[in-house]
DNA sequence: TTGTAAGCGTTATCAT
DNA sequence: ATGATAACGCTTACAA
């Protein structure tokens, strides 16, 4: 790496004090006229770029915000686009680290931000986080922090997330309008709140409709279509099987999809399938797989807001949350026609 | 933000002076037994950080990289997962800023990073970029730069790429042998290097089988799903239409299949088709589609890799170039039994 | 073994 | 209008 010119260079050449420089570069009033126009031409021809460390260094302000998310998959890459967009948009630059749903990572990317000095945090937690103290940590030290998608109820920061709670509830509401009888349901990791939300709205919707609940019908598969596929085929080996799924994600329910097929079942007709997240592929595959919307881009886009404002407002905004209405898009695969049902 | 600790408060606590401190936490030789306790006490007691932004100053060394790439789509993220995990074990941190296929992105995200003073650049040029003075800037500041997916021929920097041409090869080639006769191309961006050597390949195994290359059956589609859609429904309603597509990217297969489809022909009796990069997506839709793996996660380890190499390493790396060689899964969308063939 | 002081690049507060 | 100086937090000769 050269070395870059400095504003002591400047005033070195122009034989002028580097407060003088200083100022010319920022055009201060209260600099001469012939004395702007050297500096700047000089700073021109060196190809000046300020030094961002050593005003951060003075301003304790970086410019830059810790974003830790627990993968890249469509969903995340989607919302991480929409808060780049804002973030920049502020003059903020993104750094970017991913937990890989482990805990352990998710700490040494929140310690190694910390050090970096980053301005803020936006967090979405890792599906193994279940103790605190990393986030804690952050708000202890006055850290401006905003949680995203995945967020922790019991942490009063500014949060935003979707409505999972009447996510669930569509979607189960959905296959019971269809004449569905025997829902299963396909979850997440056992203590992420996304899921347990969507879990929660799918018992909700089931007792509302007088559908009995039964623990077996629900599986918790992480976010793993390998899983889904496997817990698929033992819910559709039971003696007294499902005609329905309900998949938290639509990975899992293009696990299901597999299995199903491979089982020589067919959608809608013997089964239906809805999943979660509208992914492109979930209108790609075939049949094509109804989901519900969350939004993603929007929610990127709403959550670099959120954090900006609250790390340029000075109202305490610990208790604001965000929370975006899902959609539910029918395809086929859970469309069935009266004269389907058995 | 609150006020951290500094060697400074710690001195003070312990009327020692601050270079006292420093020694003692750094385990300096030359420093009492007592006194690095007690130092070492009072820190862990006021959770003393060292201030990176002080020490990137003095050492004009931030630990960071910057990574600068064009979207967020599967390819990539999965590149940026590789080269994460290595960044992160070598005790680097990753700017991840996308250019959104812009070039005048590319440039304020290239400019930004420069100021944020990153220890190096990691790059993939957006499908606009046609000019490379910001490149040529970094190299010009002696900044550690490697190129990556999407490389500049005329650029001499470390480059991890793929064989593209061997790609467009294998893909055109196996379409041969499955019989098909008149092989469309779906091409990307026109100047995007990825694309024309692909296409290069498609071109250069027409020739050695003597089929005849027709340019109306090469369409640029940048990577849109939808252009290539359209792309095929034009192609399909030629007099003389082609009995076989070669897309550039697995979505635009994706493209080509749902036109096909729904022109009502059949994938592969009437029309083969292969796709590129073997994203999830390729085995998933019906029939699923045959495609040319690039070894994504590998690429970013390498990339990665060879960009620490440069950091650390004194030997001029300039022409080093990483070559992956790419592998062609051969799917139903394009195997086509002896009796099919019309 | 410990302290002093200069320096990294910049801004801000005083003087002049 | 311009300059000198302290400060941001830290390391590192050089002195003591």
């Amino acid at each position: 790496m050269e070395k870059q010119t400095t504003i002591k260079d400047i005033a070195l050449a122009l034989r002028i004090s580097i407060s003088t420089v200083s100022r010319a570069l920022r055009d201060a009033p209260d600099v001469g006229e012939e004395t702007r126009k050297a500096v700047k031409a000089l700073a021109e021809e060196l190809d000046y770029q300020p030094n961002k460390l050593a005003l951060s260094l003075l301003k304790k302000q970086t410019n830059t915000i810790g974003l830790i998310i627990p993968n890249l998959d469509w969903v995340l890459a989607t919302m991480v686009k929409g808060i780049d967009e804002v973030a920049l948009e502020a003059g903020y630059t993104v750094m970017v680290c991913q937990s890989n749903e482990s805990f352990g990572r998710e700490m040494v990317n929140t310690k190694r931000l910390l050090e970096s000095l980053v301005d803020g945090f936006i967090i979405s937690v890792s599906s193994e986080t279940t103790i605190f103290e990393h986030i804690k940590k952050i708000q202890s030290k006055k850290i401006p922090l905003v949680l995203f998608d995945r967020v922790i109820d019991s942490i009063s920061v500014p949060k935003v997330r979707l409505d999972n709670l009447e996510g669930g509830k569509i979607a189960t509401q959905h296959l019971i309008d269809q004449g569905y009888k025997k829902i299963a349901l396909l979850a997440g990791p056992e203590n992420l709140n996304i899921s347990n939300e969507r879990k929660e709205g799918y018992f909700q919707v089931l007792k509302l409709n007088k559908q009995k609940a039964d623990k077996n019908l629900v599986i918790h598969c992480d976010f793993n279509q390998d899983y889904a596929y496997m817990a698929t085929k033992e819910l559709l080996s039971m003696k007294n099987r499902p005609d329905a799924i309900f998949a938290i994600s639509d990975r899992l329910a293009i696990g299901a999809m597999l299995a199903i097929k491979e089982m020589g079942l067919k959608i809608p007709k013997d089964i239906g399938l809805v999943g979660f997240n509208n992914e492109p592929i979930a209108k790609l595959v075939t049949p094509n797989i109804t989901s519900v919307e969350m939004f993603a881009f929007e929610m990127g886009k709403a959550t670099a807001k959120l954090f900006i404002e609250m790390l340029h407002g000075d109202t305490d905004m610990s208790e604001k949350e965000i929370i975006v209405k899902p959609k539910l898009f029918i395809r086929e695969s859970s469309k069935r026609g009266v004269n389907d049902k058995p």
